[in-house]
DNA sequence: ATTATTGCAAACGCTTTGCACTCCC
DNA sequence: GGGAGTGCAAAGCGTTTGCAATAAT
Protein backbone atom coordinates (compact mmCIF):
# COMPACT_ATOMS: atom_id res chain seq x y z
CA UNK A 1 0.00 0.00 0.00
CA UNK A 2 1.04 2.89 -0.82
CA UNK A 3 0.44 5.28 2.38
CA UNK A 4 3.00 8.31 1.11
CA UNK A 5 -0.14 10.30 -0.40
CA UNK A 6 -1.77 9.59 2.78
CA UNK A 7 0.59 11.04 4.76
CA UNK A 8 0.87 14.18 3.01
CA UNK A 9 -2.98 14.40 3.08
CA UNK A 10 -3.24 13.93 6.80
CA UNK A 11 -0.55 16.67 7.02
CA UNK A 12 -2.18 19.03 5.04
CA UNK A 13 -5.48 18.58 7.15
CA UNK A 14 -3.65 18.89 10.94
CA UNK A 15 -1.82 22.23 9.66
CA UNK A 16 -5.25 23.53 7.88
CA UNK A 17 -6.88 22.94 11.43
CA UNK A 18 -4.33 23.73 13.66
CA UNK A 19 -3.62 20.46 15.02
CA UNK A 20 -0.08 19.71 15.84
CA UNK A 21 1.64 17.21 14.06
CA UNK A 22 3.20 14.76 15.97
CA UNK A 23 5.03 11.07 15.00
CA UNK A 24 1.80 8.83 17.25
CA UNK A 25 -0.58 10.23 14.35
CA UNK A 26 1.16 9.37 11.82
CA UNK A 27 2.31 5.98 13.26
CA UNK A 28 -1.99 5.34 14.13
CA UNK A 29 -2.43 6.30 9.98
CA UNK A 30 0.20 3.89 9.11
CA UNK A 31 -1.01 1.13 11.28
CA UNK A 32 -4.61 1.82 10.08
CA UNK A 33 -3.67 1.38 6.67
CA UNK A 34 -2.22 -1.66 6.28
CA UNK A 35 -4.37 -3.15 8.81
CA UNK A 36 -8.03 -5.25 7.83
CA UNK A 37 -10.61 -4.16 5.82
CA UNK A 38 -12.76 -3.13 8.83
CA UNK A 39 -11.01 -3.06 11.85
CA UNK A 40 -12.46 -1.89 15.02
CA UNK A 41 -10.26 0.79 17.24
CA UNK A 42 -9.08 -1.56 19.85
CA UNK A 43 -7.82 -3.93 17.40
CA UNK A 44 -5.96 -1.56 16.07
CA UNK A 45 -4.58 -0.88 19.63
CA UNK A 46 -3.70 -3.93 20.21
CA UNK A 47 -2.07 -4.73 16.96
CA UNK A 48 0.18 -1.38 17.06
CA UNK A 49 1.13 -2.85 20.72
CA UNK A 50 2.51 -6.03 19.84
CA UNK A 51 4.59 -5.05 17.03
CA UNK A 52 6.06 -3.16 19.90
CA UNK A 53 5.58 0.47 18.77
CA UNK A 54 4.91 3.44 21.37
CA UNK A 55 1.31 4.28 21.64
CA UNK A 56 -1.65 4.29 24.11
CA UNK A 57 -5.05 3.38 23.50
CA UNK A 58 -6.45 7.71 24.16
CA UNK A 59 -4.28 8.70 21.11
CA UNK A 60 -5.61 5.60 19.16
CA UNK A 61 -9.03 6.44 19.55
CA UNK A 62 -8.13 10.02 19.18
CA UNK A 63 -6.69 9.53 16.03
CA UNK A 64 -8.72 7.34 14.27
CA UNK A 65 -11.63 10.24 14.78
CA UNK A 66 -9.52 12.80 13.07
CA UNK A 67 -8.84 10.62 10.51
CA UNK A 68 -12.67 9.90 9.73
CA UNK A 69 -12.39 14.18 9.60
CA UNK A 70 -9.89 14.66 7.34
CA UNK A 71 -12.19 12.11 5.21
CA UNK A 72 -8.90 8.62 4.76
CA UNK A 73 -11.10 6.52 7.49
CA UNK A 74 -14.67 6.20 7.60
CA UNK A 75 -16.93 4.91 10.55
CA UNK A 76 -19.00 1.79 9.33
CA UNK A 77 -21.12 -0.20 11.72
CA UNK A 78 -22.10 -3.75 11.23
CA UNK A 79 -24.69 -4.33 14.39
CA UNK A 80 -22.09 -5.23 16.96
CA UNK A 81 -22.30 -2.40 19.18
CA UNK A 82 -18.74 -1.07 18.22
CA UNK A 83 -17.60 1.00 15.37
CA UNK A 84 -15.02 -0.32 12.65
CA UNK A 85 -13.04 1.64 10.92
CA UNK A 86 -12.39 1.11 6.97
CA UNK A 87 -10.27 3.27 4.56
CA UNK A 88 -11.45 5.98 2.20
CA UNK A 89 -8.18 6.65 0.43
CA UNK A 90 -8.05 5.54 -3.23
CA UNK A 91 -11.31 3.25 -2.95
CA UNK A 92 -14.67 3.52 -4.36
CA UNK A 93 -17.54 3.99 -2.98
CA UNK A 94 -19.43 0.99 -2.07
CA UNK A 95 -21.68 -0.86 0.08
CA UNK A 96 -22.23 -4.07 2.74
CA UNK A 97 -23.77 -7.56 2.43
CA UNK A 98 -23.48 -8.76 6.04
CA UNK A 99 -23.90 -12.65 6.42
CA UNK A 100 -25.69 -13.49 9.57
CA UNK A 101 -24.33 -17.09 9.68
CA UNK A 102 -20.35 -16.43 9.09
CA UNK A 103 -20.26 -12.85 9.83
CA UNK A 104 -18.85 -12.70 6.54
CA UNK A 105 -18.77 -8.74 4.65
CA UNK A 106 -19.10 -8.51 1.25
CA UNK A 107 -18.69 -5.18 -0.73
CA UNK A 108 -20.92 -4.05 -3.41
CA UNK A 109 -20.97 -0.80 -5.84
CA UNK A 110 -24.18 0.23 -7.28
CA UNK A 111 -24.46 3.85 -8.91
CA UNK A 112 -28.31 3.96 -8.56
CA UNK A 113 -27.85 3.90 -4.98
CA UNK A 114 -26.21 6.80 -4.34
CA UNK A 115 -28.83 8.39 -6.30
CA UNK A 116 -31.85 7.63 -4.78
CA UNK A 117 -30.64 8.40 -1.38
CA UNK A 118 -29.43 12.24 -2.74
CA UNK A 119 -33.12 12.20 -4.24
CA UNK A 120 -34.34 10.95 -0.12
CA UNK A 121 -32.25 13.66 1.13
CA UNK A 122 -33.56 16.75 -0.56
CA UNK A 123 -37.16 15.89 -0.56
CA UNK A 124 -37.22 15.27 3.96
CA UNK A 125 -34.82 18.67 3.73
CA UNK A 126 -31.66 17.05 4.71
CA UNK A 127 -28.01 18.07 3.83
CA UNK A 128 -26.47 14.73 3.84
CA UNK A 129 -23.04 13.99 4.61
CA UNK A 130 -23.25 10.26 4.37
CA UNK A 131 -25.23 7.24 4.18
CA UNK A 132 -24.80 3.59 5.31
CA UNK A 133 -26.56 0.45 3.52
CA UNK A 134 -26.12 -2.87 5.23
CA UNK A 135 -27.94 -5.76 3.84
CA UNK A 136 -28.30 -8.75 6.01
CA UNK A 137 -28.93 -12.19 5.20
CA UNK A 138 -26.84 -15.35 4.44
CA UNK A 139 -24.11 -16.20 1.63
CA UNK A 140 -25.21 -18.93 -0.67
CA UNK A 141 -21.64 -19.42 -1.58
CA UNK A 142 -20.88 -21.26 1.84
CA UNK A 143 -22.42 -24.23 2.19
CA UNK A 144 -22.57 -24.40 6.36
CA UNK A 145 -24.48 -20.42 5.48
CA UNK A 146 -26.85 -20.70 2.89
CA UNK A 147 -27.53 -24.96 2.51
CA UNK A 148 -30.53 -26.30 3.85
CA UNK A 149 -32.13 -23.48 4.90
CA UNK A 150 -35.42 -21.85 4.02
CA UNK A 151 -35.71 -17.94 3.94
CA UNK B 1 -51.76 1.90 21.15
CA UNK B 2 -53.98 -1.54 20.63
CA UNK B 3 -51.46 -4.78 21.62
CA UNK B 4 -53.94 -7.27 22.06
CA UNK B 5 -53.24 -8.81 18.55
CA UNK B 6 -49.32 -8.12 19.34
CA UNK B 7 -49.59 -10.32 22.60
CA UNK B 8 -51.71 -13.28 20.69
CA UNK B 9 -49.06 -13.01 17.91
CA UNK B 10 -46.17 -13.12 20.77
CA UNK B 11 -48.04 -16.31 22.19
CA UNK B 12 -48.95 -18.23 19.09
CA UNK B 13 -44.87 -17.84 18.98
CA UNK B 14 -44.23 -18.94 21.85
CA UNK B 15 -46.20 -21.81 21.91
CA UNK B 16 -44.84 -22.89 18.43
CA UNK B 17 -41.15 -22.52 19.45
CA UNK B 18 -42.15 -24.07 22.68
CA UNK B 19 -40.92 -21.53 25.11
CA UNK B 20 -43.03 -20.68 28.20
CA UNK B 21 -45.54 -18.37 28.58
CA UNK B 22 -44.46 -16.32 31.47
CA UNK B 23 -46.11 -13.10 32.46
CA UNK B 24 -42.98 -11.26 32.76
CA UNK B 25 -42.76 -11.95 28.71
CA UNK B 26 -45.74 -9.72 28.10
CA UNK B 27 -44.56 -7.06 30.45
CA UNK B 28 -42.11 -6.45 28.48
CA UNK B 29 -44.09 -6.20 24.91
CA UNK B 30 -46.50 -4.44 26.44
CA UNK B 31 -43.65 -1.89 27.80
CA UNK B 32 -41.54 -2.32 24.36
CA UNK B 33 -44.88 -1.06 22.62
CA UNK B 34 -45.72 1.68 24.42
CA UNK B 35 -42.40 3.08 24.57
CA UNK B 36 -40.21 5.15 22.76
CA UNK B 37 -40.02 5.03 19.14
CA UNK B 38 -36.87 3.81 19.04
CA UNK B 39 -35.49 3.05 22.10
CA UNK B 40 -32.64 0.81 23.87
CA UNK B 41 -33.30 -2.50 25.74
CA UNK B 42 -31.77 -0.89 28.98
CA UNK B 43 -33.39 1.99 28.91
CA UNK B 44 -36.43 -0.04 28.77
CA UNK B 45 -35.79 -1.90 31.65
CA UNK B 46 -35.08 1.39 33.89
CA UNK B 47 -38.50 2.44 32.56
CA UNK B 48 -40.30 -0.40 33.84
CA UNK B 49 -38.24 -0.54 37.20
CA UNK B 50 -39.55 2.98 37.38
CA UNK B 51 -42.92 1.83 36.84
CA UNK B 52 -42.61 -0.69 39.87
CA UNK B 53 -42.99 -3.66 37.45
CA UNK B 54 -40.91 -6.87 39.19
CA UNK B 55 -38.74 -7.22 35.95
CA UNK B 56 -34.59 -8.07 35.64
CA UNK B 57 -32.04 -6.69 33.08
CA UNK B 58 -31.57 -10.53 32.05
CA UNK B 59 -35.03 -11.33 31.07
CA UNK B 60 -35.85 -7.79 29.78
CA UNK B 61 -32.77 -8.47 27.62
CA UNK B 62 -33.45 -12.39 26.57
CA UNK B 63 -37.06 -11.17 25.59
CA UNK B 64 -36.12 -8.50 23.42
CA UNK B 65 -34.56 -10.82 21.90
CA UNK B 66 -37.50 -13.70 21.65
CA UNK B 67 -39.65 -10.36 20.18
CA UNK B 68 -37.10 -10.19 17.45
CA UNK B 69 -37.22 -13.53 16.35
CA UNK B 70 -40.93 -13.32 16.46
CA UNK B 71 -40.96 -10.57 13.90
CA UNK B 72 -42.68 -8.03 16.18
CA UNK B 73 -39.85 -5.86 17.07
CA UNK B 74 -36.58 -4.97 14.72
CA UNK B 75 -33.10 -3.81 16.22
CA UNK B 76 -31.73 -0.92 14.37
CA UNK B 77 -28.82 1.05 14.84
CA UNK B 78 -28.18 4.62 14.24
CA UNK B 79 -24.28 4.29 14.92
CA UNK B 80 -23.82 4.76 18.70
CA UNK B 81 -22.58 1.18 20.07
CA UNK B 82 -26.11 0.14 21.30
CA UNK B 83 -28.85 -1.67 19.70
CA UNK B 84 -31.82 0.17 19.70
CA UNK B 85 -35.49 -1.52 18.76
CA UNK B 86 -38.23 -0.63 17.28
CA UNK B 87 -42.20 -1.59 16.72
CA UNK B 88 -42.84 -3.74 13.42
CA UNK B 89 -45.95 -3.96 14.51
CA UNK B 90 -48.33 -2.54 12.38
CA UNK B 91 -45.97 -0.02 10.44
CA UNK B 92 -44.53 0.01 7.03
CA UNK B 93 -41.30 -0.82 5.97
CA UNK B 94 -39.13 2.43 6.20
CA UNK B 95 -35.59 3.92 6.84
CA UNK B 96 -34.09 6.52 8.16
CA UNK B 97 -32.40 10.23 8.47
CA UNK B 98 -30.29 10.84 11.39
CA UNK B 99 -29.21 14.20 11.97
CA UNK B 100 -25.36 14.14 13.35
CA UNK B 101 -26.27 17.78 15.32
CA UNK B 102 -29.26 17.47 16.88
CA UNK B 103 -29.93 13.44 16.66
CA UNK B 104 -33.26 13.22 15.62
CA UNK B 105 -34.45 10.49 13.63
CA UNK B 106 -36.40 10.72 10.59
CA UNK B 107 -38.13 8.03 9.13
CA UNK B 108 -39.03 7.61 5.44
CA UNK B 109 -40.61 4.80 3.00
CA UNK B 110 -39.28 4.72 -0.66
CA UNK B 111 -40.21 1.75 -2.68
CA UNK B 112 -37.24 1.64 -4.91
CA UNK B 113 -34.99 0.73 -1.92
CA UNK B 114 -36.75 -2.20 -1.96
CA UNK B 115 -36.33 -3.04 -5.30
CA UNK B 116 -32.19 -2.08 -5.29
CA UNK B 117 -31.77 -4.04 -2.84
CA UNK B 118 -33.12 -7.33 -3.59
CA UNK B 119 -31.69 -6.94 -7.16
CA UNK B 120 -28.14 -6.76 -5.33
CA UNK B 121 -28.81 -9.77 -3.23
CA UNK B 122 -29.59 -11.69 -6.33
CA UNK B 123 -26.41 -10.60 -7.90
CA UNK B 124 -23.94 -11.85 -5.15
CA UNK B 125 -26.05 -14.99 -4.09
CA UNK B 126 -27.16 -13.74 -0.99
CA UNK B 127 -30.41 -14.90 0.82
CA UNK B 128 -31.54 -11.76 2.01
CA UNK B 129 -33.24 -11.83 5.64
CA UNK B 130 -33.00 -7.64 6.27
CA UNK B 131 -31.62 -4.68 5.52
CA UNK B 132 -30.60 -1.00 6.88
CA UNK B 133 -29.96 2.20 4.87
CA UNK B 134 -28.93 5.39 7.09
CA UNK B 135 -28.76 8.52 6.01
CA UNK B 136 -26.19 10.46 8.30
CA UNK B 137 -26.32 15.02 7.53
CA UNK B 138 -28.16 17.59 8.78
CA UNK B 139 -31.93 18.46 9.13
CA UNK B 140 -32.49 21.77 7.19
CA UNK B 141 -35.76 22.90 8.95
CA UNK B 142 -33.43 23.51 12.70
CA UNK B 143 -31.82 26.38 12.52
CA UNK B 144 -28.66 25.37 14.80
CA UNK B 145 -28.15 21.98 12.27
CA UNK B 146 -28.32 23.10 8.94
CA UNK B 147 -28.28 27.07 9.23
CA UNK B 148 -24.68 28.34 9.00
CA UNK B 149 -23.44 25.60 7.39
CA UNK B 150 -21.75 24.33 4.35
CA UNK B 151 -21.15 20.95 2.88
C1' DA C 1 -41.02 -33.76 39.11
C1' DT C 2 -38.57 -31.76 35.63
C1' DT C 3 -36.32 -28.12 33.67
C1' DA C 4 -36.98 -23.65 31.36
C1' DT C 5 -37.04 -19.17 33.08
C1' DT C 6 -36.08 -15.67 36.34
C1' DG C 7 -33.36 -12.40 39.22
C1' DC C 8 -29.23 -10.79 40.88
C1' DA C 9 -24.62 -9.53 40.82
C1' DA C 10 -20.48 -9.85 38.78
C1' DA C 11 -17.85 -9.85 34.58
C1' DC C 12 -17.34 -8.46 29.96
C1' DG C 13 -15.86 -5.63 25.71
C1' DC C 14 -15.45 -1.31 23.77
C1' DT C 15 -15.02 3.50 24.66
C1' DT C 16 -14.32 7.73 27.32
C1' DT C 17 -12.34 10.32 31.06
C1' DG C 18 -9.06 12.65 34.45
C1' DC C 19 -4.77 13.92 35.38
C1' DA C 20 0.18 14.29 35.41
C1' DC C 21 3.87 14.25 32.13
C1' DT C 22 5.73 15.38 27.57
C1' DC C 23 7.10 17.82 23.62
C1' DC C 24 5.39 20.59 19.44
C1' DC C 25 4.98 25.20 18.23
C1' DG D 1 7.09 28.82 28.02
C1' DG D 2 2.52 27.81 27.01
C1' DG D 3 -0.73 24.63 25.87
C1' DA D 4 -1.97 20.83 22.85
C1' DG D 5 -1.08 16.05 22.87
C1' DT D 6 0.25 11.79 25.15
C1' DG D 7 0.08 7.73 28.31
C1' DC D 8 -1.88 5.33 31.92
C1' DA D 9 -5.29 3.66 34.80
C1' DA D 10 -9.77 3.98 36.22
C1' DA D 11 -14.45 4.63 35.25
C1' DG D 12 -18.33 4.44 32.10
C1' DC D 13 -21.90 2.26 29.41
C1' DG D 14 -24.51 -1.31 27.26
C1' DT D 15 -24.54 -6.12 27.29
C1' DT D 16 -23.70 -10.98 28.64
C1' DT D 17 -22.91 -14.61 31.95
C1' DG D 18 -23.11 -17.91 36.03
C1' DC D 19 -25.70 -19.67 39.35
C1' DA D 20 -29.17 -20.37 42.81
C1' DA D 21 -34.12 -19.70 43.36
C1' DT D 22 -38.57 -19.92 41.14
C1' DA D 23 -42.47 -21.35 38.57
C1' DA D 24 -44.51 -23.24 33.98
C1' DT D 25 -45.26 -27.56 32.02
Amino acid sequence: MNTEKAIQEFNKFLKQGKYRITPERFDVLTAALNFDVHFGADELYIKMKSEKLSISRATVYNTLELLTQCGLLCKRNFGENKTRYESNFDRKNHDHLICSNCGSIIEFTNPKIQKIVSEISAQNGFAITGYSLNIYGYCLDNPSCGKNKSF
